[in-house]
DNA sequence: ACTGGTGTACTATACTTATAGTACAATGTT
DNA sequence: AACATTGTACTATAAGTATAGTACACCAGT
């Protein structure tokens, strides 16, 4: 089951959020072929956005034919292999690191604070 | 100086980015206090966007206390200091830190990458 | 057949973002 | 004094994003 996060001061529009988190869920083995996704009313609750945009996600997703939808029944993922480059993800993880040294850096933390910090958090490789 | 780069696929609004990077390029000691900054004008025809985009990006930086404008001059890395207690602090190191690896394992990314990746930028950051 | 849950489709509104264009104000140099 | 360069302040337009609300269509149970 994916844990959806959306970062509303990353200023990435949550229907993106939303539709990134699945792909990488896909990407990396979180989610497989046939796995049914929260229903659009289930998710708006939990992510507490608006039902349509969780519907702009999972729609914008079964054109490109990564989620299959069933009226009625819900949404699965697709049998389509998602490759994420790794371009793409090379981009993501520099993303949130600027992000990350940036809050930081308000509060005078240096990276190298933050790396020591990190090191605590190391096992959960998985 | 500074290497500014817009990504317009990032969904990350250009006045955001443009901020995004002079903070980190403080945070991680590319930019010194005094440094001027391009211009206004520069820096529009530089990353090919409007005039009014790099000002509103400068101004919110300017109202941070973060840049120091001249009319008729130009715009300067301010001298921002941050006082926060030690305690304060660690209690912030150790809250920010979870908030990130909780969401780069949203994109599947472990604590051991972002390691890696912020060890490019722990060199000059004081 | 009915009911409840699912996705879908619309209208309308508000805010944010980005652009274009114009004009003005402050500074430093000549 | 004149000029070029800097930041600033507007108006107007267009597109994108998010919300609220309502209604409908499909499917699986009972």
């Amino acid at each position: 089951m994916l844990d959806f996060q959306l970062d509303p001061r990353s200023g990435v529009p949550f229907y993106r959020q939303i539709i990134d988190q699945i792909r990488f869920g896909m990407a990396t083995g979180r989610v497989k072929v046939g796995d049914q996704l929260p229903t659009v009313r289930a998710l708006a609750v939990q992510l507490k956005v608006n039902l349509n945009t969780v519907t702009k996600a999972y729609k914008e997703l079964e054109i490109q034919k990564i989620l299959e939808t069933q009226q009625g029944t819900g949404t699965f993922i697709g049998s389509i292999k998602v490759n994420v480059s790794t371009k793409e993800k090379q981009a993501k993880l520099k993303s949130i690191c600027e992000d990350y040294v940036n809050a930081a850096a308000v509060y005078g933390i240096t990276p190298k604070q933050l790396i020591e910090e990190l090191k605590k958090h190391e096992g959960n490789s998985k």
